[in-house]
RNA sequence: GCCCCGAUAGUGUAGCGGCCUAUCAUACAGGCCUGUCGAGCCUGUGACGUGGGUUCAAAUCCCGCUCGGGGCGCCA
């Protein structure tokens, strides 16, 4: 039977036991060799000896990270460094592989992320890559769980639509069948005609499509999102919804995976909320008293960004944006119109979450439309459902690979992205 | 879309007009070696993205193209 690596430790010394995984290391000395062989929870030393197993020869000439089964006896007082060894008496070759290696997965040499996004089958094997997706793993296992304590129902709303979302021209446009159809970039409408639909809670964890030109470490044109959208509800209920989620999932996956973070160089803090809350406009002061020039309506440049990150070290929100940067979805403040009930939630310099109050009152809802110079006659399947009795309501999307990338200080969105898809990569 | 930058063995680099028959490391192949663990030692294989141009001479200078990196706009 099959032991994995990392259980080797709670076997018993001199019990024979089996591991299959890749050829990591190979160390010769004639009558005598030591192979590391690495599964996806860890890697041992087999020790080999010529008088021990019968295909010596061929284990002998065996290329690194090909593919053994080794069955043997456990040795836990190996003068290895780890001190635990398996002494092999049977080796399968299940697998070859070629030589050389389009690149290595333990060699001594820099690769570039080109090559190694070129080569992401090697690059995931590296013991350092494969833990950021158990640590995003284990983070969704956690917020799907909070979600369904807190009464949410995992929804799937179509990727294939018909309209824009945002009637931004961000989309990529597919054939459907005689139809011009899109790739949603968000689920943002579906989710809100499912509050008129008495949903009351829902999430959804999915892709979302954008078509835009960008060129930098922070951006995807295919990227997983985290949303909710909650029914009699407004910006402040989802706000801690959101913030005591994350705390929960982090939290969570880090004390699961935290050791194993650490022995791989990340390190995650605890996340205590609530968040701070800034509104936009305050920031704008602060900025501007710090030598920055913006005026009401700027966004913030990721110049900005940096310097306010210096200030609010971890997850912050920014609320109160003003009208013009929020879409025509975004319900506006009461006592100030031209802010809107809507909010940010960053992680140091980096946005990797936005909400807001929705509007849900149609003849805003219209006139919202109007003001952005929208054609509300390409959304009438999504204003149809606020006319027969939509509920108040509120939500956001987080962005996963951003949330990830954050959490563990990695310098490139697309390293928490198995397959990454932007601007110029389509393969693999 | 705009602005910078880059492309040399499988991988990562040095070289930046003639000392290049191109450096070093790593990988790979072969050899020595019965306790290695960044194993060690010896031998070997292997590269200037592409098309033009300048020059007596181009990896090196100039232009186009292709591919890639970073920044900005924008955003999750």
């Amino acid at each position: 039977m099959r032991t994995y690596i990392n259980n080797i430790n709670n076997l018993e010394d001199g019990s024979i036991i089996e591991i299959d995984g890749w050829v990591q290391e190979i160390r010769k000395i004639k009558k005598l060799l030591f192979l590391i062989v690495r599964d996806n929870t860890g890697s041992v030393q087999v020790t080999v000896k010529d008088n021990m197993v019968k295909n010596y020869d061929s284990i002998y000439n065996i290329s690194r990270e090909s593919v053994i089964k080794v069955s043997g006896k456990l040795n836990k007082k190996s003068i290895s460094k780890s001190g635990v060894e398996i002494l092999a008496n049977e080796i399968i070759i299940l697998n070859t592989a070629e030589t050389p290696l389009p690149m290595g997965v333990i060699d001594l040499v820099d690769v570039d992320f080109d090559t190694r996004l070129n080569n992401r089958f090697i690059d995931l094997r590296k013991p350092e890559n494969l833990i950021i997706f158990k640590f995003e793993s284990e983070l969704l296992f956690g917020i799907r769980e909070y979600m369904n304590k807190n009464n949410f129902i995992e929804v799937h709303t179509p990727k294939i639509v018909a309209a824009a979302t945002e009637g931004g021209a961000d989309l990529f446009p597919v054939q459907y069948f005689e139809k011009r159809a899109y790739l949603n970039q968000s689920p943002q409408l579906y989710k809100e005609i499912l509050m008129s639909s008495g949903f009351d809670r829902v999430f959804e964890v999915g892709p979302a499509f954008r078509a835009e030109k960008e060129n930098t470490v922070r951006h995807l044109n295919e990227f997983t999102s985290i949303d909710i959208e909650m029914s009699f509800s407004d910006d402040e209920t989802v706000m801690r919804m959101l913030e005591n989620a994350i705390a929960y999932s982090v939290n969570r996956a880090d004390s699961i995976l935290g050791k194993e973070l650490k022995g791989l160089g990340y390190s995650i803090e605890e996340v205590r909320p609530p968040f701070p809350r800034i509104e936009y406009s305050e920031l704008i002061n602060y900025l501007n008293d710090n030598g920055f020039k913006l005026n009401f309506g700027d966004d913030f440049s990721p110049e900005a960004m940096k310097f306010v990150s210096k200030k609010y070290n971890g997850f912050y929100f920014i609320t109160k944006w003003p009208k013009d940067l929020r879409p025509f979805y975004t319900m506006p403040d009461d006592t100030n119109r031209n802010v809107t009930r809507s909010f940010d939630l960053q992680l140091r310099d980096i946005e990797v979450c936005s909400g807001a109050q929705r509007i849900h009152d149609y003849n805003m809802l219209e006139n919202s439309f109007n003001e952005k110079g929208l054609n509300k006659n390409n959304f009438e399947f999504y204003i149809k459902a606020f006319k027969y009795g939509m509920p108040p309501h509120a939500g956001w999307g987080l962005g996963l690979e951003r949330l990830v990338m954050n959490l563990l200080n990695l310098s490139n969105v697309r390293e928490s992205t198995l397959f990454p898809r932007d601007r110029s990569r389509l393969s693999p």
